[in-house]
DNA sequence: CTAACTGCAAATGGTTTGCAGGTTG
DNA sequence: CAACCTGCAAACCATTTGCAGTTAG
């Protein structure tokens, strides 16, 4: 399903309504290729239209994490970065602590693994909430 | 070792001078059986001391991070939480969204799936950093 | 002695919130 | 037209920082 129709839907069934704010901060996620701060989303919008203010963005981005269209990432920073997810399904995060490059996992990848340790840990885990820091494989050959 | 020895021995090596703030933490550190916000680690101290600042005791954390003593724990709210690291070795940690329980597991436990994960992922992952959110046992039963 | 540390107070800064007015359905 | 949403401005608040005085080694 388009990202547009899910979003249409899922406001639709929850009572919420469509605003060009909205509509603007989910056509600017797709055009982002990079996990965002919601300062480089805002400026964006800001492009678009210089009345939308900052908060607009947040409790837009609030929204579409509901809808699981957009992932939050914990970037070890001050700042939260947040993607669309594209194909609607969870993810979870790399964030490389040399060179900052940030990869998002389908979990369909690491299935046998997350089952696995689910069970050795005895805990079911929200795997969408997952951002694990580390090195990247270029990284890790220096 | 101990804690106080590893302590000593990292605080001498690295030319930091050793003071009662910092020892006092410490204490504190080994007394709180379960992890712990900066505020509830603060009012520990201050039943000692009450001149003692809660930015001394924010830098003393920092530094016990550091010597892989006291390790910090994302709880998904806005405060951090603070535990002892009982054995010196790295931890990873998981958090109850239900309940809000907080259990330590040493890395050594889930060295095989880690590997694995690892590889499959082609990224070296700071398990110490780690926090998984979700269901302990219990309560994914209900 | 002197570099490191502390307490104090103020700043930080991303995020949230209350509210009056504007819009959507 | 009623509930929902927005812009604005102010609040939040855990954590950090600058600095002058204190202390460990």
């Amino acid at each position: 399903m388009s990202c547009e129709k899910l979003f249409f839907e899922e406001m639709k069934k929850r009572g919420y309504r469509i605003t060009p704010q909205r509509e603007m901060v989910l056509a600017i996620m797709h055009k982002l290729e990079e996990p965002s701060t919601v300062e480089d989303i805002f400026s964006h919008v800001q492009d678009i239209s210089k009345s939308v203010d900052i908060s607009t963005v947040y409790r837009t981005l609030e929204l579409l994490q509901e809808f699981n269209l957009v992932s939050e990432i914990d970037t070890g920073d001050r700042q939260a970065k947040f993607v669309l997810v594209h194909d609607h399904s969870p993810h979870l995060h790399l964030v490389c602590k040399s060179c900052g490059k940030i990869s998002g996992i389908h979990l369909q990848n690491i299935k046998s693994f997350s089952g696995e340790l689910e069970n050795q840990l005895d805990f079911q885990i929200d795997w969408q909430d997952v951002t694990f820091h580390g090195l990247c494989s270029t990284c890790k050959q220096k």
